[in-house]
DNA sequence: TCCCACTTTGC
DNA sequence: CAAAGTGGG
């Protein structure tokens, strides 16, 4: 079978507002040639770049939902199962040659790796005349969003108040799907065997339903999201990251959602604080693109790299299995391990924990979320860690420590999120449970504080301290 | 997207 | 004397 358009799916696996395949089905049309999706599998490649087992589960879900839609509009899909990228180029080819394909459709991707493959497709693919066609990132605002001198910005609110700016004067209206071409096709038998088991109670994996979660969210919570979302025990978070990061959701689709309900509640969705966390992922993806040593292992602040981080294997262990004596850490450890997912307010106390308080290099920090989380994805994570442990652009500043047991009080007053995950500790009272007395302890058969709080706090500072006298 | 030490207030 | 407020890191 023939297939002039090829798009090139990746982290974008929708049908709405996905700008490459809305191009190449309009293309195709105009030409009247044919479409079709290629999906590629590099398992080598993803577990270099720690990507979970509930991320390639959800991508593998996501994906056969997403090729049973497209054959109802008679587009057929295809998966190529390689190792590593390396092996891209090659197999791309032989593809395309096999299927008389003349243009490759893509959106652009990120990562340095993933530019480097792109770059080494493109290369390959045009010397056999195949045309190849970027489309921009995946952002609400994809174009650059530069400050007056014209560099890109460092710091948060001018970028917001700019991002606010050109948000205005854009067409933000999502992509529809692509026209139906010809009839349903019937289903085709597709290599999954790479699937993983994920928690798919919690995600399931279907864009239609993430469609669904997106507008019940926006319709019930969203008005209280400021007020609620930093208590891990309410659901007031939208849980919609899994499906972004996979582009099962795209990020226009969620603007628009915004814009429709502060519509009908006579609300300004400037003011939408859902919508600053949207403005946040926009952040540290342009601030990737312009600072691409931010993907090779580097810190924002070279200064921080003379930092003499303590990296001790046992608290490490400790950390990542969630025993380290401190109740909100350990809970919300365990919720990543056995979730793939954790509350936002605890990814900043538990990162803040590693890099202060057990003075670890972030960036071990970094590459164990990405290797539990369902919803990892390389500029969020980064960017998050390099705040937490004031390393990057417009971090938290280095005196900042999050003190667990206040977090825990202020946070999950009753210790409810405590009981859930360390459920050692539920027969705890509300005020002993953020920080049980050593019988209580022992009792419960939970350990003592691996570190101890306001000494190690100093210690953080104090080497901080001392990056600003060299 | 904070913590802490210190001061002031209010009973 | 505890709660609430303040300023500096």
């Amino acid at each position: 079978m023939r297939i002039e358009h090829l798009v090139w799916l990746r982290n974008d696996l929708r049908i709405l507002d996905n700008p490459a395949l809305h191009l190449a089905s309009i293309e195709a049309r105009a030409l009247k040639e044919k479409v079709g999706v290629i999906v590629t599998v590099t398992p080598t490649q993803w577990s270099e770049h720690n990507e979970s087992d509930a991320k390639i589960g959800l991508r593998a879900g996501l994906t056969k939902t997403l090729v049973k839609s497209l054959a109802t509009l008679g587009i057929p899909s295809h998966i190529i199962h390689v190792d590593t990228f390396k092996q891209l180029p090659d197999a791309m080819t032989e593809f395309c040659l096999e299927h008389d394909t003349k243009h490759l459709w893509f959106n652009h991707d990120l990562p340095i790796h993933e530019q480097q493959r792109d770059q080494a497709v493109c290369q390959k693919l045009q010397k056999h005349q195949i045309t190849t066609h970027i489309q921009p990132s995946d952002r609400i605002v994809p174009q650059a969003v530069f400050s007056q001198q014209g560099t890109p910005f460092k710091v948060f609110t001018p970028f917001f108040k700019r991002w606010l700016t050109l948000l205005a004067q854009q067409d933000i209206a999502p992509l529809p799907a692509p026209e139906p071409q010809g009839t349903p096709l019937p289903e085709s038998a597709l290599d999954y065997t790479w699937a993983k088991t994920f928690r798919d109670d919690l995600w399931p994996a279907d864009q239609d339903i993430a469609k669904q979660r997106l507008w019940l969210f926006c319709h019930h919570k969203e008005r209280h999201y400021s007020e609620h979302r930093d208590y891990p025990m309410q659901p007031a978070t939208s849980t919609l990251s899994p499906y972004l990061a996979l582009g099962a959701l795209g990020p226009r689709q969620c603007l628009e959602a915004i814009m429709y309900t502060c519509n009908q509640e006579d609300r300004d969705w400037r003011d939408s604080v859902w919508l600053k966390e949207l403005a946040w992922r926009d952040f540290y993806r342009q601030l990737m693109e312009h600072f691409p040593h931010l993907c090779m292992n580097q810190p924002f602040k070279a200064d921080t790299n003379l930092l003499r981080w303590r990296n001790n294997p046992d608290e490490f262990l400790a950390w990542c299995e969630g025993r380290t004596g401190f109740p909100i850490v350990d809970a919300a450890m365990r919720q990543l391990k056995q979730t793939g997912w954790m509350h936002n307010r605890l990814r900043m106390v538990t990162a803040s924990f590693f890099t202060k308080l057990l003075f670890a290099d972030w960036r071990k920090g970094e590459a164990y979320f990405m290797s539990q989380l369902i919803d990892g994805e390389f500029a969020a994570n980064n960017g998050g860690w390099q705040w937490s442990a004031s390393t990057g652009c417009d971090a938290a500043p280095y005196f900042r420590v999050f003190n667990p047991t206040r977090q825990s009080e202020t946070y999950d007053k009753n210790g409810e999120f405590i009981k859930r995950f360390v459920p050692e500790l539920a027969h705890l009272d509300a005020k002993s449970i953020h920080n049980p007395s050593s019988e209580q302890r022992i009792q419960c058969d939970y350990p003592e504080p691996i570190i101890d709080y306001k000494p190690a706090r100093q210690a953080a500072i104090a080497a901080f301290d001392e990056l600003k006298g060299l």
